[in-house]
RNA sequence: GUCCCCGUAGCUCAGCUGGAUAGAGCAUCGGAUUCCUAAUCCGAAGGUCACAGGUUCGAAUCCUGUCGGGGAUACCA
């Protein structure tokens, strides 16, 4: 029986009829502090049927209350029956369960659903920047975690490679003289060219009516690309490919230096055919309407504005093509549930999107969900591609990398006198990975993150790294012992083990379950971020004030498997945000 | 105008379905290293939880309104 059930058990006994009742999941809940114990049972629901003040019924119940068996201690505190768990017995109950699978059973859940998670989306010929990280680490942890809770989960990433933003980009490089690509940051050098077109199209108050003129005039060459473009000539068709194989090629290797998993592409120069085709068929049974010479799906039964699908000049928009896309999803791909991972920019335009998917008669509509999450911010403002404010990608990684391997080589440390090239690299590359991933997944979905470089390469405090160095310390409490630890094996007699550091840490790692359950729900893996800086400043403390390998025989021994259960813990956790350990930095 | 997000320590943020003295990191000040990695740990200082009402035995948390910041609001993606 574990520690939850035996506690339960005994307040069902010590209270009586007063029991049958009672919502254990919300008065039977971890204290605010640790040093209050494991589990508190407040007593407030029972006030008013037995007419006394809750203090008064804590201090009755806790003393009809005798500890056996894994409650080690019980103790009334205010309105509070606080229960602790006796440490050894909660111990096993932990390593016997990450030992017999019990402890990943208990992340998944009950059923597995089929689950499309479309992220990432880059454009083409624009540069790829600090801000796309965040929507790729998010829909890359909501993969992980979603695959941890037993779902059947299919990653797609969806391609804008097609359109009047492409052109701008290829008519600046068709009509100036831009030099030759660098070999690496291809698609920031496009990136630049787009950037450039844009400005040059702008059209801003001081612009006479001469310079308004040439602008315009401009605009049209960039349509006259696009035109050519569409009609697959040569030339163009050439560059295009070309530029557009740059750009595919670039963001596969920030996947693969990311760890990120796609099964399948979508790109958006597909769906103009599929996409106008259901525009058609839809305007022919009446789902979409004419209006002031566009085609919209009307949503005001919704209260919503209406979704324009069609615009009056006959060219498709963004939601054509993600009308094409989610019919593909739900048609082909047999998905149960789709989540898109998109800015809370789109807010509006995903409530359209599945309000108008309902009207055209798809049922899974409903099990649609936008994963909404807020920008990264410069110190001063939006990051742009337009305008060129963003800082591309390759810089920002080779900025960490160079950083941190410079601080490691800065400081001797025995471990790393042995270390060959590679692993320096390697070590330097899941540091900067952890840095990178735990400092856009730390922040809520809801919040904004503002972007400084400083702040990243931190070595101090709250960040990816400390994470790492937590469990980088455990691995080297293992590696200067023969001693084996056997999770599956418990241990019969614990010596000092038990004291506040231990138990805080033990408590903890007990609740990663309960932690990625919340995550399904709520979408947004700060928790787990959360968790694993709480578990490690836990450790931390537990490594400073409990010696492990010196302490006497059956000390040691409980020591070392509340490390093994932290180390695994730990691991699992950063694996569902993608982050790697290290054996030693 | 309407809708969405945010407002908690000097700065950046946690705070799970309402519950015990509102918690971390950075910055500031003080302390710890003959001992498993000091990218560490301990302590001090720092709060009218934007404001005003309301619901409740109890509100940072729920409701209403006000103020401030950001975003969206059919022919850009």
């Amino acid at each position: 029986m574990d520690f939850r059930e035996a506690v339960i058990e005994a307040l069902t006994h010590a209270l009586g009829d007063d029991a049958s009742s009672l919502d254990w999941g919300r008065f039977l809940s971890p204290p605010k502090k640790a040093e209050m114990g494991d589990l508190a049972f407040g007593c407030f629901p029972l006030a008013k049927a037995r007419r006394m003040a809750p203090p008064q019924i804590a201090a009755e119940v806790a003393a009809a209350i005798e500890p056996t068996g894994p409650i080690g201690k019980v103790e009334a505190v205010g309105p509070y029956v606080n229960f602790f768990a006796d440490p050894l017995a909660s111990l096993n109950a932990l390593t016997g369960a990450l030992a017999d699978g019990a402890f990943d059973a208990s992340m998944r859940s009950g059923t597995s659903t089929r689950i499309m998670v479309e992220f990432s989306q880059p454009n083409t010929h624009k540069t790829f920047h600090v801000g796309h990280l965040r929507n790729v680490l998010l829909g890359d942890a909501l993969v992980r975690v979603l695959s941890a809770r037993g779902h059947d989960v299919v990653p797609v990433n969806y391609y804008g490679d097609f359109g009047i933003d492409v052109a701008k980009c290829l008519w600046w490089l068709t009509t100036q003289d831009v030099g030759t690509p660098p070999a690496e940051g291809r698609t920031a050098w496009l990136g630049a060219a787009y950037s450039q077109a844009n400005t040059a199209i702008t059209i801003t108050d001081e612009d006479d009516e001469a310079t308004q003129a040439a602008k315009h005039a401009q605009f049209k060459d960039i349509r006259e690309v696009l035109r050519r473009m569409e009609e697959g000539e040569p030339d163009i068709t050439q560059l295009y490919r070309e530029t557009r194989q740059w750009c595919l090629d670039e963001f596969a290797d920030v996947y693969r230096w990311l760890d990120v998993r796609f099964v399948h592409d979508f790109f958006e120069s597909e769906l103009e055919a599929p996409a106008r085709a259901i525009v058609d068929a839809y305007l022919a049974k009446g789902t979409f309407v004419e209006s002031e010479g566009a085609i919209i799906c009307d949503l005001e039964d919704v209260g919503l504005v209406p979704a324009l699908v069609r615009k009056s000049d006959g060219a498709s928009l963004y939601m054509t093509w993600d009308l094409a896309l989610a019919a593909d999803k739900f048609d082909k791909f047999g998905i149960e549930r789709s989540y898109y991972v998109v800015a809370s920019e789109q807010n509006l335009h995903f409530q359209q999107l599945f309000a108008t998917l309902e009207k055209m008669g798809y049922d899974r509509a409903k099990d649609c969900r936008h994963v909404s999450y807020e920008l990264v911010m410069l110190p001063d403002g939006k990051m742009s591609s337009r305008k060129g404010t963003a800082t591309p990608f390759h810089e920002l990684r080779h900025g960490v990398l160079d950083a941190i391997e410079t601080k490691m080589r800065a400081e001797a440390r025995t471990e790393r006198e042995s270390w060959t090239d590679d692993q320096w690299h390697e070590t330097a590359r899941k540091v900067a990975i952890a840095c990178l991933k735990y400092g856009m997944l730390r922040a809520g979905n809801t919040r904004r993150v503002i972007y400084k470089l400083e702040d990243w390469l931190n070595p101090e405090g709250d960040t990816g790294a400390y994470l790492l160095y937590s469990l980088a310390r455990i691995s080297g409490i293992f590696r200067k012992t023969d001693e084996a630890v056997d999770l599956a094996t418990a241990i019969d007699a614990g010596g000092e083990f038990g004291g506040q550091a231990e138990r805080d840490l033990l408590g903890h790692l007990g609740r990663l379950p309960d932690v990625i359950r919340r995550v399904e729900d709520t979408l947004d893996p700060s928790a787990i971020a959360q968790f694993l800086y709480d578990g490690a400043k836990k450790f931390s403390r537990f490594y400073q004030e409990c010696p492990v390998l010196k302490a006497d025989d059956d000390t040691r021994r409980a020591r070392l498997a509340l490390c093994k259960a932290a180390e695994t813990v730990f691991t699992k956790a950063l694996a569902l945000l993608g982050i790697e350990p290290v054996e030693a930095m």
